[in-house]
RNA sequence: GGGCGAAUGGCGGAACUGGUAGACGCGUUGGACUCAAAAUCCAAUAGUAGCAAUACUGUGAGAGUUCGAUUCUCUCUUUGCCCA
């Protein structure tokens, strides 16, 4: 016999599979579909282990159901614009789309030798003209539909990267890619009217029932609807403003009231152009960052006026009027009013500047005269200090009575606000998706007519210049429409637009006069089970719901809302980090283990630190390349490894040990089969019919299925280990060859889902027929005919009877009886309770 | 600060709707084979006591519900993620 050759075996099939087109899927009405998606890479130009895990759980999934007959679609593209690609090309003087397709082509290459079934004709990629010209149309049919609008917007400006960054994109008041301290600056952007949908993105969560329930909370945190009330408060002083209106969710700490504070662009801010204070206070504004956490963590600095506002319910009280750092023009109205007592924020800003702090509201159970002190209180409790709301429970009924006050006393009312912002599409990029538009002399924007697209990105430009280098393209950018002459518009499109609708793409990659074409979708959308990392589970996924309601709006034909019916969420992989001495980071092939300390490679001396196991990343070097590791192992053993040690929602070690036991196992597995082959085609010597087999084979058909089915993809390994224990040493007994062919068939298609390569070889290699079907159970056999009854005496395990099923209460119990368990336990002891549960336990309570 | 999770042997992890805790893998130990090693195979492997049968303890800590809790409830500790 010879050893199994993953080499050999595996490209033979992958050859064949190619060949055969096997993964190519068609509309077929007569079949229930399943669309299978996993999030499409950007092409770095090497895959790694996260793909590997990505694309396996994915390929196992749609392996699995075709096997149970469904009509299932498996492609994969590639989100090819961004950064990258302009940074590596701009550093070796190469042209971005060469560098990208370069990529792709390796990268393919690569994914092809996992085997994965993948639909390679669906391929797409969103650089390519033929992707990005139906983008272009959809935006254009979006700004139709007045979905796209152009304003002028303070924006994070990462100054190094020279662009626009989303809010998203700034972690800890830094850029995401450049990690430069991010700067606040007013530019004319194109947005997308995402939060016209809020309420609908929203309540489009409840139907997602296949949804991790993390995301969706997530989802609902970020769009952030809240309740409130919008208040207008009468103001005093020498400027010609009468009122400020503002929104707050706490209208019932009104009698708290201490300051009104203003965003430094709100409307009144012109009366203070010429103050030179005020335009010194605002430039300090400007160093903080637009997001949320930059204000909450950064200082809270006023400018105070001389404005007095007037407290609607208590008009004798007057308060100072402020601009400050912490209030954003598109909160609310740009105003908030301040209540120290109850608000942290607020409280600081009292404190900082020496107003009053009144409390108005008191936890349960303490006195009337509660005062906070050192930190505000924003907890539930009663209303005090507040004359006529007095006693009213916080929030519960607070809220509302005094919105309905407010209503009524024409001061204010009710409102609905949503955390969620337009979408800022422009980047000062070049290497991405052309923004349609135009512009005449006068600044007055056109669309490019439909029949003008593509816009295509001008070739062999200048990438050294500052900034967006498709500004100094005056070829490009200068053009004339119907004789008339414009400006282009030169920014692109935020690569999550083209990852907002790839997934309809896939259905119609080909087609070349829209988008998608109707019937495809019809039948394929929505996707079945989308699978990605849980770091997408914001943006990358809202944005997606948004398009695809986008797209739906205003034209009747698109029936889809939601674009993903199942949604999972893999877990990293993570490997142990290594420093040297001088704290270098450590790739794994660069430490070596002498008597059983690390040591850096070639250099005895040097000591190992091993850190925490983390997420692979190129920046602490802990990455092993995928490819490595299936040219020493093979693509199924690799399958096998990143399928077994961890549940694939959680995190997973990488572990070299792990990794070879998978290898070494399947070398066993063949050993098996050889074994099992030779007993199949002994016909005539094994006569017997072998039960345990056919039960096992059975109860391993229904373990698998559920595994399956719950994703526990960790424990099919298991159940795949389990199986070879029990076939090794079963096959040494005499089992018939017709059942032992039979079952055997059918374990094989049970693994085959993770080890596609290997059960391909075993089955042809047994002339079995290649189009098998998933198992059935059969039920009849899935129950044994004997039991282990656990025997318990005072809620204590004491014994365990093997026994014949659907034994009744009594029989047992005499069983018991006659067993020593009696003198042991029962000998003088009456039984005052039996809890008997069938097939299963018995709980024997005495006196005692 | 808020929200959502998690905590099980030396390690990764199993355990169906409350019913045999530790499946499966790694590691470790012992043995076989070998001149020897690697590889492979066999066996053991939660802890404590015992030659052993066995007994007791044990799923982060503490309480509760229950005949029975890794599973349900409450409090706490640690930890991860998201938001602030």
């Amino acid at each position: 016999m010879e050893r199994y050759n993953f080499k050999i075996v595996e490209e033979k099939w992958q050859n064949q599979w190619s060949k055969s087109g096997v993964f190519r899927s068609r509309v077929d009405h007569s079949k229930k579909k399943f669309y299978c998606l996993e999030m499409f890479p950007y092409p770095s130009g090497k895959i790694h282990m996260g793909h590997v895990r990505n694309y396996t759980i994915g390929d196992v999934l749609s392996r699995y159901k075709s096997l149970q007959g469904y009509n299932v679609m498996h492609p994969m593209g590639w989100d090819a614009f961004g950064m990258p690609a302009e940074n590596a090309a701009r550093e070796n003087n190469l042209d971005p789309k060469d560098w990208t397709n370069k990529n792709i082509s390796k990268m393919k290459e690569q994914l092809k030798r996992l085997g994965l079934s993948i639909d390679w004709d669906r391929e797409i990629s969103t650089c390519s003209e033929e992707y990005y010209k139906h983008q272009q149309f959809f935006f254009l049919e979006l700004y139709e539909k007045g979905l796209v609008y152009r304003k002028e917007n303070y924006v994070n400006w990462d100054p190094i990267d020279q662009t626009v960054l989303a809010n998203e994109q700034v972690i800890d008041g830094k850029g995401w890619r450049s990690g430069a301290v991010v700067e606040r600056k007013k530019l004319n952007q194109w947005f997308f009217n995402i939060s016209k949908f809020s309420q609908e993105l929203l309540s489009g969560l409840d139907d997602l029932k296949q949804w991790p329930n993390k995301v969706k909370i997530m989802q609902k945190n970020w769009i952030g609807k809240s309740f409130g009330c919008e208040i207008s408060f009468k103001i005093e002083g020498d400027l010609h403003v009468k009122e400020i209106k503002c929104f707050t969710t706490r209208p019932d700490t009104l009698f708290g009231f201490s300051f009104l504070a203003l965003s430094v662009d709100h409307e009144i801010s012109k009366y203070f152009l010429k103050d030179k204070a005020f335009q010194k206070f605002k430039t300090e504004c400007s160093k903080t960052g637009t997001t949320e956490e930059a204000i909450a963590i950064g200082e809270k600095i006023g400018f105070k006026t001389n404005l007095k506002a007037i407290n609607p319910l208590n008009p004798s009280q007057k308060v100072p009027v402020f601009f400050a750092n912490f209030v954003l023009m598109d909160y609310g109205f740009g105003a908030v009013f301040g209540c120290p007592a109850h608000d942290q924020r607020d409280f600081d800003f009292a404190k900082k500047y020496g107003l009053d702090i009144k409390t108005v509201v008191k936890p349960e159970g303490e006195k009337d005269k509660f005062e906070v002190k050192d930190e505000a209180y924003s907890g539930p409790g009663f209303l005090i200090n507040s004359e006529f709301l007095n006693n009213l429970k916080v929030p519960e009924e607070s809220i509302i009575k005094t919105i309905d006050i407010l209503e009524e006393r024409k001061i204010g009312k009710k409102q609905i606000n949503f955390r969620l912002k337009d979408w800022g599409v422009s980047r000062q990029r070049y290497w991405g998706c052309p923004i349609p538009m135009a512009y005449d002399e006068n600044g007055k924007v056109i669309p490019i007519p439909k029949n003008e697209l593509p816009v295509k990105l001008p070739e062999n430009i200048n990438l050294n210049s500052k900034g967006n280098p498709l500004d100094s393209e005056k070829d490009w950018k200068n053009i004339s429409i119907n004789g008339k002459n414009y400006i282009r518009e030169t920014d692109t499109l935020d690569t999550f637009v083209c990852s907002s609708w790839y997934y309809l793409r896939f259905c119609s990659p080909k087609n070349s006069d829209y988008g998608y074409k109707q019937d495809e979708i019809d039948y394929w959308m929505p996707v079945d089970q989308y699978i990605g990392g849980v770091e997408h589970a914001i943006l990358h996924l809202l944005y997606s719901r948004f398009f695809t309601r986008a797209l739906g709006y205003k034209n009747k034909n698109f029936k889809i809302n939601e674009p993903f019916k199942g949604l999972f969420t893999q877990g990293m992989v993570c490997h142990e980090t290594y420093k040297d001495q001088n704290n270098n980071w450590l790739s794994p092939d660069e430490i070596e283990y002498i008597n059983n300390q690390l040591y850096k490679k070639g250099d005895p001396k040097n000591k190992v630190k091993v850190g925490p196991s983390e997420s692979m990343s190129k920046s602490k070097k802990n990455v092993i390349d995928p490819e490595n590791i299936i040219n020493s192992y093979g693509a199924d053993a690799v399958r096998l490894f990143i399928l077994s040690d961890s549940p694939p929602e959680k995190d997973v070690q990488w572990s070299d040990q792990g990794m070879i036991a998978s290898y070494k196992f399947l070398q066993k597995l063949w050993i098996l089969h050889n074994k099992i082959r030779i007993n199949v085609q002994k016909k005539d010597e094994r006569k017997e019919t072998n039960d345990n087999l056919k039960k096992f084979t059975n109860q391993m058909i229904n373990k698998i299925t559920n595994n399956l089915d719950g994703f526990h993809y960790n424990v099919i390994i298991a159940n795949i280990y389990e199986t070879y224990n029990f076939l090794n040493k079963e096959v040494e007994r005499n089992i018939d060859s017709e059942t032992l062919k039979n079952c055997y068939k059918k374990i094989l298609t049970l693994f085959s889902p993770a080890i596609p390569h290997f059960t391909a070889e075993c089955m042809k290699d047994l002339d079995l027929d290649v189009n098998v079907k998933w198992p059935k159970i059969d039920t009849n056999l899935l129950e044994d005919e004997k039991i282990d009854y656990v025997i318990q005496i005072n809620g204590k395990k004491r014994a365990i009877l093997n026994e014949n099923r659907d034994m009744d209460q009594d029989t047992l119990i005499k069983k018991i009886k006659s067993n020593r368990l009696s003198e042991k336990y029962l000998k003088d002891k009456s039984i005052n309770k039996i809890i008997f549960v069938k097939n299963r336990l018995i709980n024997l309570l005495t006196n005692e």
